[in-house]
DNA sequence: CTATTTTATACACATGTTATTCACAATTAT
DNA sequence: ATAATTGTGAATAACATGTGTATAAAATAG
């Protein structure tokens, strides 16, 4: 998980900055194209790891950019999220997620949005390196976590703890970083939730995947 | 599925126009053509995926448009959805029909075109991997679901969402994916109302293939 | 066109699961 | 030892989904 460039592609001003503004806030980096054609250029010359694509643009719309990106094989790797109206037609993309690809629904809201996102990178870096950390794999599309192949379904905050811990093994999540990532900003948990979950988690993967640091939080070892 | 170029045939150019707007509104790329010859010309020069001709037009009619296009074996796999009048006749259409192809009549519904065409798209791209997951075989042109070989009429929607589902099995989708595709985007339903499909589907198939992820939504698995 | 049947949706409530809290026990650092 | 921090068991709140039944809407038959 190096650099996670974003291109973010709308023809509203509002919304790229809205975006971009957010994207930055959460860590990414960004830059923006107002339609397709600029969107196209940007593929080669920034060679982004993840696009938003608005669907309903002047001149060439998402869809067909969308195609023309994923008709290079050079840009196999390259993540398309569409943005979509409330009203759009989704049946051509439709057949595009079936590709791998996620879409988010305007209204935006960025909380909705980082988390997309960060699941299809996740998704993203889950893909190349089918590699095992310590006899644990999450899969990110069944929405199942393998013990030793096995597969073990999380309850959803579960799932989400154990994701953050694990995309970055050994490295140790503060409690505060923990709760902004799983629970959000704005919510107010009691001290001991985190525990809680954390404990449900070595309960059902085992007591030696998951180590407390004390006084600053957890970490996911290998 | 990566293109889905569509060519438009028809004399009348209100008709065309019509036809022009609602499709590239729901996502495909269309071209035109008023003729039986500019037809026979863009069908080499764009290629398309699919074409909606007109079956009265003057000069070649769409019956013979369609014979000349058949007779090219480079065609094959174009799909021809003729478009007919109340009053003409069927018999002859019929028979191509039994090739393979479509039909809609006039007055156009543009919403009963948009899905008359996915269908066809879907029956296309449904037509070489005629794989069956677990069991349960999806025949599009039938509209029908193989269970072990028996076959199980589902109603539309049913039929729908467990197409969603088994076209990429063991994928979770969202509840929001869900209603969007199979309700679309701008129809209001109630929460329960998935779940109440769901069941029906479960009822007439056997529980273990749809699996409930709890807070995320549904997956069909092998 | 109307009646009848089928399909789709709504809704209230049952059920089961998940998330959270809390009091207190255990552990660790200083 | 003592204070700070984390682990634990049990209770409860919050929530999501399943289910029975009613009703609306649509399709089909007559």
């Amino acid at each position: 998980m190096s650099k996670n460039k974003i291109l973010i592609v709308d023809d509203d001003d509002d919304i790229r900055h809205l975006l971009k503004y957010n994207l930055e806030k959460s860590g990414f980096m960004t830059n923006v194209a107002a339609n397709g054609l600029e969107c196209l250029e940007m593929v080669k010359s920034y060679n982004p790891d993840l696009i938003l694509l608005d669907v309903m643009m002047p001149g060439m719309d998402g869809i067909e950019v969308c195609e023309r990106i994923k008709s290079d094989p050079q840009n196999k790797n390259i993540f398309i999220c569409f943005l979509t109206a409330r009203s759009e037609d989704y049946s051509q993309i439709a057949g595009l997620e079936a590709g791998g690809d996620d879409y988010v629904s305007k209204p935006i809201k960025p909380k909705v949005l980082v988390s997309r996102i960060n699941a299809i990178l996740r998704r993203k870096s889950n893909e190349e390196p089918k590699e095992v950390k310590n006899g644990i794999q999450i899969n990110y599309e069944k929405y199942v976590v393998l013990k030793n192949g096995e597969e073990v379904q999380l309850p959803k905050k579960e799932f989400e703890l154990l994701s953050l811990l694990h995309s970055k093994p050994n490295f140790v999540f503060r409690r505060e970083q923990i709760l902004n990532h799983v629970w959000g900003t704005d919510i107010v948990v009691g001290d001991r939730t985190i525990d809680v979950h954390i404990r449900k988690l070595r309960e059902k993967l085992g007591d030696h995947h998951i180590v407390t640091v004390k006084g600053i939080g957890y970490k996911y070892i290998t």
